[in-house]
DNA sequence: TCAATAAGTGAATGGCGTTCAAAAAGAAAA
DNA sequence: TTTTCTTTTTGAACGCCATTCACTTATTGA
């Protein structure tokens, strides 16, 4: 029965257009001023049918965030395989790591945060169970693909996969960051660089930091040393 | 005429009164969740009343922002006269700032956040222009404060305003992503320590990199190289 | 050719942000 | 106090838009 097999490819394919006409929309105009009716307009089909490949406009939403999620976790995988098939230097495979967030945060990456507020109930966004899930389970996924990285490079001070998940929490939340910042002040514009020079100089301050050495305390024992108490020495 | 300065001040309390009844229904349901008349019933007053105060449900929106920008630039300064008083190191100042900034993205962040959105064009957020105006102002400050006390630090390797510039760039990206996951991970249930704890581990790696000193390419000349062409060395 | 099922349509529904005409309250004048 | 004028407050009415649904059209297998 080949029959099933092409309605379901067309299926497929309906599904795929409407979403890129969908994220073409947010994309200029916003997510709150795009209409259901403009997207069908731009997909070519009618409203009603919308619902016929999603359940609401915010499973729309959804779909586009685990899209870039899976786009970003084959860049991920990629990126890995090359470096260690090229023998890259960490700090090499660190920065086409980051570039890959920077070109998965571009399109998709709005998406994919919001989902975060609707986890933490600000709920700009509700997600749809299943699609929840697939996304909760490619970007575990690539946590662990980096946090294997960090683990088996003997460039990272981490030893082991404790230490190397929060080092792998530290560098998504620092691309996170600084990615918004880029991009939120007029992508760059407020920076006298390209965005390879800022992915460049924000990997290099990852693996040096920002201190000259000598004053930094290496040891994070003696917590409450630290705070306001603590005079120069 | 004493009248017309207790009108003045009833309104400016009515209109925090409604911003407060507002900030506890979008933090418990969620923006989109929240109706005006919810807001309305929390404030005790009608909906028609709302459009007096605020020019927009958007607009109440940007006006928490707002709050928390200012609530932050405060501490900030609070933070950074504190440290110069006792003579506290970098390390232990910056501790204190990205306390500051956790506490200000708590309850008021996630507003500040979506402006930012607004700002790019995906447009969850209509600004007023009064309201941005000021919020831009305000975050300036806080910006410039922050280089000031890079660039009369010695602990950190910026020695001009420029460089200085970048390191708050930087900076500002790692707390806003860092919060973001620490947040976003069910308020740090995913790791295992504390708020504390994880500020000062983010710290402490800003300050020294998360490489062993040894594997550290210190020059970002000939830029080229670091990408996936290098071999190790 | 003919059911039977699936795909597709667009007008109707209901919720909600926003507006507005009118009522209520308050201040000033008489 | 009474009257007039201004400000505050109200909630019903309006319009937009996501969602639904009764209905039409196309496709399939017999």
């Amino acid at each position: 029965m080949g029959v099933k097999e092409r309605k379901e490819r067309e299926k497929l394919q309906r599904s795929q257009d409407i979403l890129e006409a969908a994220r073409r929309l947010f994309e200029s105009k916003g997510f709150l001023n795009t209409t259901l009716q403009d997207v069908a307009n731009e997909a070519e089909i009618s409203v009603g049918l919308i619902y016929r490949y999603f359940q609401s406009k915010e499973d729309m939403f959804a779909s586009l965030a685990l899209k870039g999620a899976e786009q970003f976790d084959q860049d991920l995988e990629a990126t890995l395989k090359k470096g260690a098939r090229k023998k890259n230097t960490a700090q090499a495979v660190l920065t086409n790591i980051a570039k890959s967030f920077f070109d998965f945060y571009s399109p998709y990456g709005e998406y994919f945060d919001m989902l975060l507020y609707s986890y933490k109930g600000l709920k700009q966004v509700q997600i749809q169970g299943s699609t929840l899930t697939k996304l909760m389970s490619v970007t575990l996924g690539s946590l662990d693909k980096l946090k294997t990285f960090i683990v088996e490079s003997p460039e990272f001070r981490a030893e082991n996969d404790d230490e190397a998940l929060q080092v792998v929490f530290l560098l998504w939340g620092i691309l996170l960051g600084c990615h918004k910042i880029f991009d939120g002040s007029g992508r760059g514009h407020l920076f006298a660089f390209s965005r390879e020079v800022f992915i460049d100089q924000v990997v290099q301050q990852i693996m040096v930091g920002i201190a000259k050495s000598a004053h930094v305390s290496q040891t994070s024992e003696n917590k409450s040393a630290l705070y306001d108490e603590r005079p120069t020495l």
